[in-house]
RNA sequence: GGUCCGUUCGUCUAGGGGUUAGGACGCCAGGUUUUCAUCCUGGUAACAGGGGUUCGAUUCCCCUACGGACUGCCA
């Protein structure tokens, strides 16, 4: 088979998006860019029920805001369309195909209703029966184009009986498949039980409609959540009834996300109780007006954040751990995906973006800082240059972008305050004296850049015979309120004259 | 309950019949630094348990335990 690789990312807009389901559109993608091969946007959003406002929306924002570009589907256009399955249901394409496996035998019409089912669950858990399905033994029970007299079955349909269609599980047979990340794979089809395909709504359910999209799509493989691994049984089964098993896309189903503390999968109410974003960006719930935070919002790159999630199941075999898109591309294999499910971490995840954060160019950060509105506002009207040597300094320090502004709120106004600890240990009889003489030593510098600044400084210990312990924290303090920070010289030369002799005057009066 | 999937330091993981079981995050200690951070050096810490197979098993097989997913006219 030599078919142009082809994969598809299927979400169905329930909701936003949330980092396990980044990470299945990144390996998709990454698969699919690796092997020249195309990557698809489609919306499974065959269940009306539970369409929430927005999610569509958002899960596009989301894989743009990543880097994640399908270069087809709901979007971005294609010879495949439409991508949105509501909209392909409306040319009755599944109905076609349901139909097409009711008339070759592999599929029937089911008229029960919800409360028939629901009997029927409950009579057969009071038998004694753990799991009930509708299966080759139930049905017979069932009202059921297999189990009512055929006149009966066209009067119904005849009537415009709600009715569903339900594949029909062949009997006795073992269904086997290689999973790309697991091997083979092995399930008895008396384990099965005769879901359904054909909604009386109308709508495909997700098995059919996906099958379906999948074959029409000319996917080759489907890289999903290990959630699926149970069904993928049914959808090979699917492949074999309509004749297309020698098209079948492989498939791969991956570890789940796990919560950092504790057991079970990462979900949606975990992230803002442990104290990190389980989304991409910041969600409001249309409904209840529930805000979740992004990893937008907190100060995540889209590339740290990718390469976190990268590594969550994956790994590239050797020491190397920051990886852009592009060598991510390069480097990926669905054979280097684990099976085991991954915890979160989320120290790791601050680690990864401080990483991504010391390498980029600091007029790049000083640029991106601006984004963010909350920064701005410390930022006040300084201009770009500015900024960019003040990120110079704060980012080594930093882990996310708005910590240089707020950790380095004294580069953009005078300290309101001075730090305590400081003041109490460093401020002594004295200190007044000595800075107003540094200061008047400072005024007379002609030159203000840091070299200069620091050898005056130098001068005037060794003057003083005084510890550069003695002196600095002082300085430090009047000029930025705090205790610690980057070299000092630099701040003052920063700073500039003017405003450095300002605050250490002002500092002064201040502290007595 | 049933079916399926899984199990190497606290976490992400490498490795794989004979290794001092490697790396990263975290943590701890030391060094550098005016301070904090960075950086450097070192340290802590793991093959779930029991049976096989084998000269030898963490690695292969079986069982147990534990964890997880699924068990809808949801996806």
């Amino acid at each position: 088979m030599d078919r142009k690789v082809r994969l598809r990312f299927a979400p169905s807009p329930t909701g936003p998006l949330h980092m396990g389901g980044v990470r299945t559109a990144l390996y998709n993608y990454l698969f699919a860019k690796k092997h020249g091969g195309d990557f698809i946007l489609r919306i499974e959003d065959t269940d009306q029920t539970r369409y929430v406002e927005g999610a569509e929306e958002y899960i596009a924002e989301s894989l743009k805001w990543c880097g994640i570009i399908p270069n087809e589907g709901q979007g971005y256009g294609g010879d495949c369309g439409p991508y949105r399955q509501s909209e392909r249901k409306e040319q009755d394409l599944y109905r076609k195909y349901a139909m097409q496996l009711v008339e070759e035998g592999k599929a029937y019409y089911a008229f029960d209703s919800a409360e028939d089912l629901e009997q029927m669950r409950e009579n057969l858990k009071k038998a004694g029966v753990a799991a009930p399905q509708y299966n080759a033994i139930t049905r017979e029970r069932m009202q059921n184009s297999l189990s009512l007299p055929q006149e009966e079955v066209e009067k119904r349909l005849a009537n415009g009986d709600p009715y569903v269609i339900r594949i029909k599980i062949p009997r006795n047979e073992e269904v086997k498949f290689k999973d790309m990340v697991r091997g083979w794979v092995v399930v008895h089809t008396s384990n099965l039980d005769d879901k359904v395909l054909f909604k009386a709504d109308g709508m495909p359910t997700y098995h059919l409609a996906n099958i379906v999209d999948d074959h029409l799509m000319e996917i080759t493989h489907v890289i999903r959540g290990e959630e699926w691994l149970p069904s993928a049984p049914l959808h090979v089964l699917m492949y074999e009834a309509f004749g297309w098993e020698d098209t079948r896309p492989d498939f791969a189903h991956l570890p789940l996300l796990l919560k950092p503390n504790g057991n079970g999968k990462l979900s949606k109410r975990d992230g803002d109780k442990l104290g990190f974003p389980v989304f991409p960006l910041e969600w409001k719930d249309p409904k209840s007006g529930e805000i979740s935070s992004g990893y937008r919002e907190k100060g995540y790159f889209p590339g740290a954040f990718l390469n976190i999630l990268a590594f969550l199941g994956w790994n590239p075999g050797t020491n190397q751990e920051i990886f852009s898109l592009e060598e991510l591309i390069e480097a990926f294999s669905i054979e280097r995906v684990g099976k085991a499910g991954a915890k979160y971490d989320p120290e790791k995840a601050r680690w990864f973006n401080q990483q991504y954060l010391r390498a980029k160019d600091d007029k790049v950060i000083a640029e991106e800082l601006m984004k963010f509105e909350e920064s701005k506002a410390i930022i006040g009207d300084k201009d770009l240059d500015y900024l960019a040597a003040v990120c110079g300094l704060m980012k080594e320090r930093a882990t996310f972008l708005k910590d240089i502004p707020k950790e380095g709120n004294y580069f953009f106004a005078a300290p309101a305050e001075y730090d305590e600890k400081t003041v109490k240990k460093k401020w002594k009889e004295g200190s007044a004296e000595l800075m107003t003489e540094w200061k008047s030593r400072l005024s007379e510098l002609e030159s203000f850049d840091e070299e200069e600044v620091e050898k005056e400084f130098k001068a005037f210990l060794e003057e003083k015979e005084l510890g550069i312990g003695r002196v600095l924290p002082l300085f430090r303090v009047l000029l930025t309120g705090e205790g610690m920070g980057p070299s000092m010289f630099a701040i003052a030369a920063l700073l500039g004259k003017n405003e450095s002799l300002q605050r250490i005057e002002s500092g002064i009066e201040k502290l007595g």
